[in-house]
DNA sequence: ACAAAAGTGTTACTAGTACACCCATGC
DNA sequence: GCATGGGTGTACTAGTAACACTTTTGT
């Protein structure tokens, strides 16, 4: 028990507060267990207390006094996964009053990790990867979320250059392709991929040698700000 | 004072709770005070305590227990307003450390309400309405609020049917268009504005006379569902 | 030489834009 | 008739999609 100053200014004996708690989305790329495709994976924590306890849940953690909101969502990522995000975005703010036996309000962010250091991660107890399109039977209203930031993944590539958020800093037009043809789940035209891409990359001179066939250039994100829907964060 | 349950395991003596409020930024249409074009006007509250007393500030409050967040953002509307919003949708959820004294988090959502109903509105103690694009000096970071809010705005007009939310029932295509050049800033060809709305639009049979030139037709808003980008509670 | 993937050229289609023009009404 | 805004036709443009074709490497 603590003593809190009641600042809303119609509190009660009985007024319950409202929990504030930030949670991550987590997306890497990595081959899905039949296919071998690359598929859209994130990892899932194990509840070890109820509510819910022994399912599964999005990473995440209440809010610090001290914390901004991406930093706490920042921060659970590396906790998580031992990585640092190459995109982190807010998704929503969840706060239905139904959703958790308490009241909690979850604000939560979805972040997209390479593939690359991905697999050199070592394992977090309990936590696990899932392919993201297969989850279900989570904890809270988590499975409405993972698929709401699935949706937001798939339109958000479409229009704005977040793909780079999986690969590595040099990559071919066939590695950039893949990682759309993952994230949209449907087969791209390498011709016309190539044109609409070639625009907004810096190619590097160099190749990808060692392969059976025609060494592919080697080519790098070009920041250059073309026009994109922004985040309040990048309009700021 | 009242003495609150700590729930979030890590509390102390020291250890602030971070409150959660919401609030709302509610347009209308009206006419610009000098150009009398149709404008984007939004109504805020005087802060009648510290911090920021006396300055202009969204409407909202802190989150009852027992309300889910849309609830709140509607609520406060209508206590603001008097009126029913036309469209509600979240904004975003800010929670910059810095941006008040105290620790607040705010989700604040923004809403559509009809010019018509709007003007037969009776004055609200401490509530002024002001034009859009001219606000400034508000409270904590509301500035960068409503300008991100204006953003959202703008863009989601341009693929998404919200302009009906500042209109009535029945309008007719100059109406309709007159949303669109006051929410973009710029004049629409009206021939081309007619084919890109007409496959959206229920005809009525009807149209408005008692003007002095050809009477224009009156429509409907086709409520099917094309194709556009959802959000949240749209998607369940 | 052949397979495989890189990379180019060409055409058709579609959505948006600019703008000339006709239509229907009140005065 | 004439002014005014409603409403139609049409040509131009840019971006996308489909797909045939050429290039360059390893084996």
């Amino acid at each position: 028990m603590t003593l809190e100053i009641d600042r809303s200014g119609h509190g009660s004996a009985t007024d319950q507060r409202v929990d504030l708690a930030v949670s991550t989305v987590i997306f890497a790329l990595r081959p899905h267990p039949v296919t071998g495709e690359p598929t859209v994976w994130l990892p899932l924590v194990r509840r070890i207390r109820e509510p819910f306890e022994g399912r599964w849940a999005l990473p995440g953690g209440p809010l610090q006094p001290h914390e901004d909101l991406a930093s706490s969502a920042q921060h659970t990522l590396e906790r998580t996964t031992g990585l640092t995000p190459n995109h982190l975005e807010q998704l929503y703010a969840f706060g239905r009053v139904d959703r958790s036996p308490d009241r909690v309000v979850s604000i939560v962010y979805w972040a997209l990790v390479r593939a690359e250091e991905d697999a050199q991660v070592l394992p977090v107890p309990n936590v696990e990867w899932f392919v993201a399109d297969e989850v279900s039977g989570l904890a809270f209203d988590h499975d409405d979320i993972v698929e709401y930031a699935l949706t937001r993944l798939r339109a958000k590539i479409t229009y704005s250059p977040i793909a780079y958020g999986f690969l590595p800093e040099e990559f071919t037009l066939a590695q950039l392709r893949e990682v759309y043809e993952a994230v949209l789940g449907r087969q791209l035209d390498p011709a016309n991929f190539r044109r609409q891409m070639i625009g907004r990359l810096q190619a590097t001179g160099r190749c990808l040698e060692g392969l059976s066939h025609r060494p592919p250039a080697l080519y790098r994100h070009d920041p250059t700000p073309s026009r994109t829907t922004l985040t309040f964060e990048e309009t700021r």
